[in-house]
DNA sequence: AACCGATTCTTGACAAAGTCCAGTATTGGT
DNA sequence: ACCAATACTGGACTTTGTCAAGAATCGGTT
């Protein structure tokens, strides 16, 4: 079953070590999760990584276009292995929770802007914020205002 | 000149303080720059101000809506005094420099999902990420691949 | 003009996310 | 099996931002 990302390592010119296949099976397992709990993740299943292999192993594959990076405002980095179809992301702005949104145009870059500054653009980022069910009926009896100095509270995944 | 400030910030039920005013100078003067640029400019204006009021400065009128953050991928947050016309931002790839984009469609939201997993979604954040004519020009005898190691480089700002 | 309570600013410690560096271990081609 | 290139480990460090307690300032009132 790993065989595939084996190959896939080889293709793409990148030496192959259990870190990098185990950080490329959790991406897989655990879409929109951060550096750390990914590390956390293989250090449970391999017994142990280091915190700068994992950077490495994701930095590499991220510059291999195999997994992605998302950064939205207000929290640590995430990593998807969902790539080439240019969907977007939908971000909850109490619990930063994360959906993925297919785009509706299809094309990448999915927009065109009408002033490129000379610019080469290669993607539009959308990212679509809003509050989910949850924290929509969670804060009803609150001021939803006050949350508003990000990452007030502390999301830490009650997963 | 600065009535129109004291104005506003009296308007949205602010305390009107010499580090708020001088935030709000320095935001118009200087948009996208960091709250540590931000904090050092001040300090050139106005003789001193602590970090935390810088911070908190830009805290409140954040959430006032006199100003709007704007925090990409790989760099610290960035603030604005535009606000209300919805634009977008272009950023390069390599020196992070930014530019405004005038919104395509001109409503907020400006794009809808097509599935919206029961959020309720108040903006579409839009980042076009690319290579501006500078950095493009530099790299052209390098292997623009190496600089995906996001902030490799400092950008530092050269202006 | 002086006073006073509420808000804001200063100072310094702290935390999270990520990077740098030197030495050691693995990988994969010969 | 060997060896150069690459990757991993461990620990110190940087950047960006937050917390908390006390001093200073703001602005409404007398």
């Amino acid at each position: 079953m790993s065989e595939k990302a084996v190959e896939l390592l080889r293709q793409h010119g990148v030496q192959v070590t259990a870190q990098r296949l185990a950080i490329m099976r959790v991406v897989a397992e655990h879409p929109h999760a951060t550096a750390d709990e990914l590390g956390d993740e293989v250090r449970a299943q391999l017994g142990a990584i280091s915190r700068q292999a994992v950077y490495d192993s994701l930095g590499v594959l991220v510059d291999k276009n195999l997994i992605r990076r998302i950064q939205p405002a207000g929290s640590a980095a995430r990593y998807e292995n969902r790539i080439g179809d240019n969907h977007h992301h939908l971000i909850c702005r109490s619990c930063r929770v994360m959906f993925d949104i297919d785009c509706a145009t299809g094309e990448v870059p999915c927009l065109t802007a009408d002033e490129n500054h000379g610019f080469e653009i290669d993607e539009a980022e959308v990212i679509y914020w809003g509050h989910c069910p949850t924290c929509r009926t969670a804060t009803q009896q609150e001021h939803p205002t006050n949350l508003t100095k990000q990452s007030r509270q502390k999301p830490k995944e009650t997963s």
